[in-house]
RNA sequence: GGCUCCGUCGUCUAGCGGUUUAGGACGCCGCCCUCUCAAGGCGGAGGUCGAGGGUUCGAAUCCCUUCGGAGCUACCA
């Protein structure tokens, strides 16, 4: 059953009339992690053959997109191969010398059969007797020299696979289903070229299968039931057929099939809201293969040892974000300062654009009642002049990633996604101003009893001192050392500066993120609220 | 309609006839830690294994039926 001697050759053969999903990537990430551990080869091919639909644009999305997963393949476009070319539409001439094997093994027969004809005799079956059979193979009944002469007399013309009518039911051994049986009798004289003479999809992926010698298919659970005709396309084809491997779909929350509706389905998406490859690829490798049934957290050097078809689940997989975004955060943790500054890069150029345009000032920012985003931007990638500072602040960021370093430690342990870099530090950036959230005014600042003012007085003189180290331990130490003599518990103490310089009740690390501010921002900030939300 | 496949906590899964009072992870709840939020530690709730019949001393695990879901049924891929 199967060939241990055969080195494996695996293939990922995407069509580029959309990005790649991430039911695609799943897919992609099974066969290169399968190639992977067994030591065999990862073929990529562009499965470009609808010409309305595929575009060189989704064809460089998909690799770019393949390559930032970090699924190299050995190959395929960009790199070659010995089997080249893999871009179906430079594959004609092999399709064209598929056909001629098959005339003479008499394997295929033309159809002169118009579409309508065949539309009328469908809708006709469905209504009258319950159901379409498929073809009814009229034009298998044709002579050879009359079936020659309408095409010598320029007779448009389809060819069609002449399914031996004595197969009896068409079994397999799936990697992952099992046994699998098809009775032979559904199966039609499939279109194998079209009038135009390009071919069908499932003849192009019978040769190119053959001919690119892979030895498992590992696709979609969507082609199971094209599998039997697949076979019985590489039975006329004189071709071994290869192992087959079918994937159970990805379906949305909703447990239907994942699509636009859901949100993000294709992974340039996710790359852009923070997410990282390993994580991602960490994921989708556990939606539908465990390695043990107990570990989560899989890195790629596992993933690309242990990986085996024997541990894939049939079940359909529901994608669940939340998870994903656990296992985001477990892997920005893993990153060490530099990498996260490297990683992060775009998004803490987003923070400091952000923070250097709040120039009003203390502002009261009214929340919405759900308390959505603490820190509305005030500046958008949609304004005027957002471009510009974005990329000096970017530069500047590239330039000298050493201050930027410091925001790691504020962050790192607090982050599901790079995205939330911004809302979680742009008040870093806001030089004197404070951008005031209305919840944690009323809730901290304004709390019956709290003697939020007191404590901001009384802190403020300390922030002042000249002989006190601008640094974070001396910092907290001089404002916990005034809760004793004034009867304040550290939290009343904490939380009316933490509103009054981060804007919010919630907020990185105090005195660590006080540390990395101007003196003279701090106190003005304070001074701020002191006159503005209490009137002093 | 026909053909094929699937069905274990909300979600991802382990389980392959007895070691299972069905294990782990995410999420949720509580406690601890604590300047907030996280992170971390500890604990908890949550599954009559889709349902109904068998087989067996014994079934989530084998058989049958049934219900639900998905895919295919194109001169799309």
């Amino acid at each position: 059953m199967t060939d241990i001697a055969k080195p494996v050759r695996v293939r990922f053969a995407p069509s580029p009339t959309g990005k790649l999903h991430i039911g695609g990537a799943r897919t992609a990430i099974y066969n290169w992690a399968y190639a992977r551990a067994t030591g065999g080869t990862f073929v990529l091919r562009i499965e470009d053959t609808d010409p309305e639909r595929s575009t060189d644009e989704n064809t460089q999305i998909i690799l770019r997109a393949l390559s930032w997963l970090g699924l190299d393949w050995d190959e395929g476009p960009e790199v070659g191969g010995e089997y080249g070319p893999y871009f179906q539409m430079q594959r004609m001439d092999t399709y064209a010398a598929a056909l001629e094997r098959l005339k003479e093994r008499d394997a295929a027969y033309p159809c002169f059969c118009t579409k309508e004809e065949l539309d009328a005799k469908r809708a006709k079956a469905e209504k009258e007797e319950g159901g379409y059979a498929g073809y009814d193979r009229t034009c298998r009944c044709l002579s050879h020299e009359e079936a020659q002469a309408r095409i010598d007399a320029g007779e448009p013309h389809v060819w069609r696979i002449k399914v031996p009518l004595d197969r009896g039911a068409i079994e397999f051994d799936d990697a992952v289903y099992g046994h699998v049986s098809f009775p032979s009798d559904v199966m039609d004289d499939m279109i194998l070229v079209r009038t135009d003479g390009s071919p069908t999809y499932n003849f192009a992926v019978v040769c190119d299968d053959a001919n690119m010698a892979i030895t498992h298919v590992i696709r979609g659970d969507d082609h199971l039931s094209n599998t039997p005709r697949q076979i019985l396309i590489y039975e006329a084809l004189g071709y071994e057929t290869p192992t087959f491997g079918h994937l159970s779909m990805i379906l949305g929350a909703d447990g239907k099939k994942l699509s636009k509706r859901h949100g993000a389905t294709n992974v340039e998406e996710y790359r852009d809201r923070g997410y990282l490859a390993d994580a991602l690829v960490n994921f989708l490798a556990l939606l539908g293969w465990s390695l043990d049934g107990e570990t989560t957290i899989i890195s790629r050097d596992v993933l690309t040892s242990q990986f085996g078809l024997d541990r894939i689940t049939k079940k359909d997989a529901i994608f669940d974000e939340t998870k994903l975004n656990w296992m985001n955060g477990v892997y920005i943790r893993e990153m060490d300062a530099p990498t996260w500054v490297e990683a992060s890069k775009k998004w803490i150029a987003d923070a400091c654009v952000q923070g250097a345009n709040v120039e009003d000032g203390v502002v009261v920012v009214p929340t919405p009642e759900q308390g959505a985003d603490p820190l509305p931007p005030a500046i958008t990638p949609e304004d005027e002049g957002y471009a510009e500072a974005f990329a000096a602040a970017l530069a500047d960021i590239e330039e000298d990633p050493s201050f930027y370093e410091k925001l790691y430690p504020l962050v790192i342990e607090r982050l599901a996604r790079l995205d939330d870099i911004p809302a979680k530090l742009a008040f870093l950036f806001w030089g004197p101003n404070v951008q005031l959230d209305e919840k944690s005014v009323s809730k901290v600042l304004l709390k019956e009893g709290a003697r939020a003012d007191e404590a901001l007085r009384a802190c403020r003189n300390e922030l002042a001192r000249e002989d006190l180290p601008w640094e974070a331990e001396a910092l907290q130490e001089a404002c916990r050392a005034l809760c004793e003599p004034m009867e304040m518990k550290p939290k009343f103490m904490f939380q009316p500066l933490r509103v009054a310089i981060c804007g919010n009740q919630v907020s990185p690390p105090l005195f660590e993120s006080i540390e990395l501010m101007e003196p003279e921002d701090v106190l003005a900030r304070i001074d701020g609220v002191l006159e503005t939300v209490f009137k002093a």
